[in-house]
DNA sequence: CATCAAAAAATTTGATCATATTGTGGAGCT
DNA sequence: AGCTCCACAATATGATCAAATTTTTTGATG
């Protein structure tokens, strides 16, 4: 037996992967602004860890697209041009109906309890006002959804657009509050239980444009 | 310092990016087969590099999807199941149909006499049989391609998409040899040349379904 | 007062080292 | 002979350090 003299034994998940988490939400939900710079100095002091994780992470968040690393040596939380939204609105507008027709012949019914259960909470933070819960709770409903396809590739290619456009959705609820806010989920979640699958892609297609058109609208005023 | 003379004087590029692409290229040629793993030490030695560089192109690829993490600490070049093909074939043909469509409005005669010469060399390497020179150019002619289309985002999914399969473009090839291919390339060319943005679509999306439909073909008879 | 050059500070980069964890092979037991 | 357990080897992880590069500040000059 070896000398078990470990304390704090937290070793299960390494420390660049902890970090990596840290540093995507931070960068998914907003709390970092685009534009604004990101230094492997300044994150270990924030999040208190050492060098060579951070590190790691910011490599893995800039091969995700995630990071955009500025020709010199510097990171930065990329801006989105027109441009950019506009191919996000089309990725998301190919990829993620087809994510639901897949999900809807997965979902059992705890599945879709489970759903309806994340998007109650998610219309409290929109009443409340609570942008950051409403930011999390969103994704977290569409993650949830898409994790039911099965498909962990399409599911990967979806997670990275949200790693893109996401920075930007706290501007847009910034400008536009949380009231202005609509969503297709009940229509999506009700669909699926009758196990309509074109019906529910529709739904989610209609969701992915209506958020996405309010981002172009206010990208384009800037 | 080691041996560095500066006979190479490339210091413009840091280490980890030079290693970052090396590696790349030995994934999505093929180099590395699927199921192969890779180990940190076994790169230093092969591409004769220091292991920080090392380590993080492993992040980096790992965050692409083009290596996987297995549970304990093994690397490996993932297998393609059937359900990643059909993945892979839904969202190819969902986004690069798309990238021709605006590469179409953007590309200049020059841009397309680029593309034709690609395409020359590409039918010189198949008949020749060398299905190293054959992937490579095959992959130089659609990301050359997918560049003319000014679209970053999703030229950088279908760059990670080519990630997923290139590794077994290799495999089929060694079960079918490189004469049994076939491409839509010329009819591509032809139709950007007369301006028919939607003509030139469809013909990629052949050549797409075509290609993937090998790897489907191999993949299922394992 | 503005501009440019040089020094200083900060930050990244890549190597080395200590530590922990996992896989493997061999010895001992049933 | 087969199985289990332990020790050792291989590998990954994360901290620390030295070198290089970049940015900022400072000072001098027109």
């Amino acid at each position: 037996m070896k000398d078990d003299v470990n304390l704090t034994n937290e070793s299960k998940i390494p420390a660049h992967e902890t970090v990596y988490r840290k540093l995507r939400d931070l960068v998914l939900f907003g709390e970092i602004a685009p534009g604004q710079a990101v230094t492997i100095q300044g994150l270990t002091d924030q999040l208190d860890a050492g060098v060579t994780p951070v590190r790691e992470a910011i490599r893995r968040l800039i091969a995700e697209g995630a990071l955009d690393f500025m020709g010199n040596r510097r990171v930065c939380v990329p801006y989105l041009s027109v441009q950019n939204v506009n191919e996000l609105i089309f990725a998301r507008q190919a990829i993620e109906p087809q994510l639901i027709l897949l999900a809807t012949q997965q979902a059992t019914s705890e599945d879709l309890d489970h759903l309806c259960q994340i998007d109650t909470e998610l219309d409290q933070a929109i009443k409340i006002g609570d942008v950051t819960a409403y930011l999390r709770r969103n994704y977290r409903f569409h993650k949830s959804l898409y994790a039911l396809s099965k498909a962990p590739i399409l599911v990967s290619i979806a997670d990275g657009l949200w790693l893109r456009f996401g920075p930007s959705l706290r501007v847009v609820c910034g400008r536009l509050g949380t009231l202005n806010l609509t969503d297709q989920h009940k229509e999506t979640l009700s669909a699926m239980r009758a196990g309509d699958a074109e019906k529910a892609a529709r739904a989610i297609r209609e969701d992915v444009i209506q958020g996405m058109e309010q981002v172009r609208h206010v990208m384009t005023q800037t």
